[in-house]
DNA sequence: TTGCACGAATTTTTT
DNA sequence: ATTCGTGCAA
């Protein structure tokens, strides 16, 4: 008798993972160690045992995660998919508000405030009480907020620590108060209301306990204080059914609240708990692993595991070295090119950075080069600002208390409602005691240019409220675009950034239509419930998805390109090929002056990530000096981790350069640099350099060309640098003088003629 | 109210 | 360098 299909081809511990159904379970789960097989397996399974769909919770962060977790299950058991609960935390907890927020005092239908609303808010409360943002910046007021408000703690905490600015504290509690009265939630009050509304009514808690009696929990080296709280009450302790997959050596979301201490501390917060380690790595070459281990195994803070493979040693780690950030760029892009050349497809090769600066040079030498390339994490789709209007209104449309929708558009299109006007309505929203849309309202019949101006945005939206009735969400859209002369603003603009953003309105239309999220209709006993099919209760669901999803990034996924991202994008991903560029002092790791051992910890884990990326090939490239801020050029050492990996896995040894140094200069300059890694030199990461005179468009090796200022400068016999051919002399000069056709020679005798005006010619100097 | 000019800031990112 | 936000004059 043959096993079952969900319990073929799993490794041992996978296997001990997928059939563990009870009590406390902490999945250490490798990079590359087929984590979503065992996650997905593991729902089939407990199907298998008799579990209903409709118990079963699955939590992750991103919706990406949710919807490839949700498409593999339903691979797997087929239909009944769609009754397990698998969501994000932040999707889940809007869903558990909707019915549940009433006891803090919500209304069913809240709107969530992203951090453009959020920023929105603080600035206006600072205005309120006449702070100077320069002396307090919003920002860092938001950065106190989102802080604690991670740590779960309230104003009153923070007061009683007393480390923390008084009057922040003050603009906190006017923001509580304020987004109360808007009916708003910001993204962290999601999950904290949901841990407060089940802390004060245990019975609401304890339906939902009867109804989620598995839970899983992926990436859980990335929750936070309050996220734990929200399982920990939802688990209902150590005898639970909780199941969390995570990495600690993973753990790269510090700076938005992580706390790798959850996964540390798993089996003293859930005693009893089962600890399996997927330790096989069924991605990387074992040189990969290895050089990603020894920089991620300093780490004090970490759980003890090793990653090993089947594929074989692989090819050693190459290291590449370019003058400064350019000429790295130039180099890497040469050997991608010769990949590309080899036979390897341009999907098949990623360039990870640390900061998405680096990314420029390398776009520049791409587009020279014509690589095909996509950067992974350009603005996303809903954080447009045409998109964001357009969501204003309907914001505005679906709760008539929003203050920040109404704000935003109140204006937009230009209708004669500046600040001033903004000042008169606040003020008389104070008078009257009422929602600044009905002051909106009010304000409109007082006639002169504002009152005008106020009648025709409030006949808007009451008509777009209005409109919604018999018309999809999508069709209100295009209502609101034509009515309120945004449509007519754009295409009077026409330009091509105009015509953009009339597409993304468009699409927008669309999507809204698209879709209806699948939710799971059940009840708490898992009887199928209807939705709710008011045009309101649409809209809401809508702007819910629109607001929380960072959705739309649309990876061009069309292939045939290279793919350009940050090492924190660049997680849960894989290429045969990678290079993790920009490995400097000073750029990886990436650290302030105060910096800390924690903060050290966490680079180190981006390392582990970023390498960890590559099956086949690794590249790591750095450059000997680097651009701040457009000021002053800086040396850099090789970054400290390049040390710790040991010098038979990277070509050439360790962080230092390979042989054929670029000038006696650079020379001694990596001498420098020998001496100082190995005297622990590591504090003195950069020092400043005098500029260099002429700033050259491109420097080799070998070569320094400049841009062509006019085409005069392409005569008979000059030598000139093109991407594809290389150097070459102009023989001939023919065709009039606006379009000078040119024949030039390149090496070997090779002969081509181009276009002055189209062939990307650079001056050899 | 709007448009321009100057000054400041500038990791990483999801929801 | 480049972008973004604020302040001031038209």
């Amino acid at each position: 008798m043959s096993e079952p299909l969900h319990l073929q081809g799993l490794n041992p511990p996978q296997r001990q993972a997928v059939e563990t159904l009870r009590g406390p379970l902490l999945i250490l789960a490798g990079a590359g160690s087929g984590k979503t097989r065992v996650l997905t397996r593991r729902i089939a399974h407990m199907l298998d045992q008799g579990v209903y769909p409709s118990q079963i919770f699955a939590v992750t962060f991103t919706n990406k995660a949710a919807s490839e977790m949700k498409e593999r299950v339903a691979e797997l058991i087929g239909d009944k998919a769609r009754r397990v609960w698998v969501s994000t935390f932040h999707s889940s907890c809007v869903r558990i508000l909707r019915t549940d927020a009433v006891h803090l005092g919500y209304t069913g239908n809240f709107v969530i405030y992203d951090d453009d609303d959020q920023m929105r808010l603080l600035k206006q409360i600072g205005k309120d009480l006449n702070i100077d943002p320069k002396r307090i910046p919003p920002k860092s007021i938001r950065r106190m907020m989102d802080d604690a408000k991670n740590k779960l703690q309230d104003p009153d905490q923070l007061e009683a620590e007393g480390r923390t600015e008084p009057l922040k504290i003050k603009v906190w509690r006017l923001y509580e108060q304020r987004m109360k009265g808007a009916n708003a939630m910001d993204f962290n009050d999601l999950i904290n209301n949901v841990v407060k509304v089940w802390r004060a009514h245990p019975e609401v808690l304890q339906k939902w306990q009867r109804r989620l009696r598995y839970l899983m929990v992926d990436e859980y080296q990335d929750t936070n204080r309050s996220q734990y709280e929200l399982i920990k009450l939802l688990s209902g302790g150590p005898s639970g059914n909780l199941a969390v997959v995570g990495d600690d050596d993973q753990s790269i979301y510090a700076f938005r609240g992580a706390d790798i201490t959850n996964i540390l501390n798993f089996e003293k917060d859930f005693p009893g708990a089962m600890v399996v380690k997927l330790e096989q790595n069924y991605r990387s070459t074992s040189r990969i692993l290895q050089a990603a281990m020894t920089v991620v195994k300093r780490n004090s803070h970490r759980k003890e595991k090793t990653l090993w493979t089947e594929k074989g040693d692989g090819s050693v780690l190459r290291m590449i070295v370019g003058r400064d950030e350019q000429s790295e760029a130039d180099r890497v892009a040469q050997d991608i090119q010769s990949k590309l050349r080899e036979g390897r497809k341009a999907e098949e090769i990623a360039i990870i950075y640390r900061t998405n600066a680096r990314s420029r040079p390398f776009e520049q030498i791409f587009q020279r080069l014509r690589i095909p390339h996509v950067l992974v994490g350009a603005r996303k789709f809903y954080q447009r600002r045409e998109v964001r209007d357009m969501l204003g209104y309907l914001k505005l449309i679906a709760n008539p208390s929003d203050e920040m929708g109404l704000l935003r558009v109140l204006n937009i299109p230009r209708r004669g409602l500046g600040d001033k006007a903004v000042q008169t309505l606040r003020a008389h929203q104070k008078n009257q005691e009422v929602t600044l849309f009905r002051a909106a309202q009010e304000m409109a019949g007082m006639g002169g240019r504002a009152g005008k101006g106020f009648a025709s945005f409030v006949s808007l939206i009451d008509r777009g409220r209005e409109y919604l009735r018999d018309h999809t969400a999508g069709e209100l859209v295009v209502f609101i675009a034509n009515e309120s002369g945004y449509w007519g603003m754009l295409e009077a603009e026409d330009t091509d950034e105009a015509r953009g953003r009339l597409m993304n309105i468009r699409a927008l239309a669309e999507d809204v239509d698209q879709e209806e999220e699948t939710l799971p209709d059940i009840d708490e006993d898992g009887n199928p419930v209807a939705l709710d099919e008011s045009p309101l209760a649409r809209l809401q669901r809508f702007l819910d998805r629109a607001t929380l999803s960072g959705q739309a990034e649309e990876l061009p996924d069309d292939g045939g390109q290279v793919t350009l991202m940050t090492c924190h994008l660049s997680k849960g991903l894989e290429y045969p090929i990678v290079y993790v560029v920009g490995m400097n002092e000073g750029g990886f790791p990436l650290l302030r002056d105060d910096f800390t051992e924690e903060q050290v910890e966490e680079e180190r884990r981006l390392v582990y990530v970023a390498f960890t990326r590559a099956m086949d090939e690794l590249v790591i490239s750095r450059s000997l000096t680097r651009i701040q801020y457009g000021r002053g050029i800086e040396r850099c050492s090789p970054s400290r981790f390049l040390g710790d990996i040991p010098p038979e896995l990277l070509q050439g040894g360790t962080g230092r350069a390979r042989k054929r140094p670029v000038s006696s200069t650079a020379d001694r300059e990596l001498a420098m640099q020998a001496f100082l890694s190995k005297h622990g030199g590591g504090a003195g990461h950069t020092r400043p350099l005098q500029r260099p005179a002429p700033k050259p468009a491109h420097v080799d090796e070998l070569r320094v060309t400049r841009k062509v200022e006019s085409l005069e400068d392409l005569q008979v016999g000059t030598r000139i640098f093109h991407g594809d051919y290389g150097e070459g002399v102009i023989r001939n000069r023919t065709g009039d003088a606006k379009n000078p056709k040119l024949t030039v020679e390149f090496s070997q005798h090779k002969r081509k003629t181009l276009f002055a005006r189209y062939a990307r010619l650079e001056i050899v100097q």
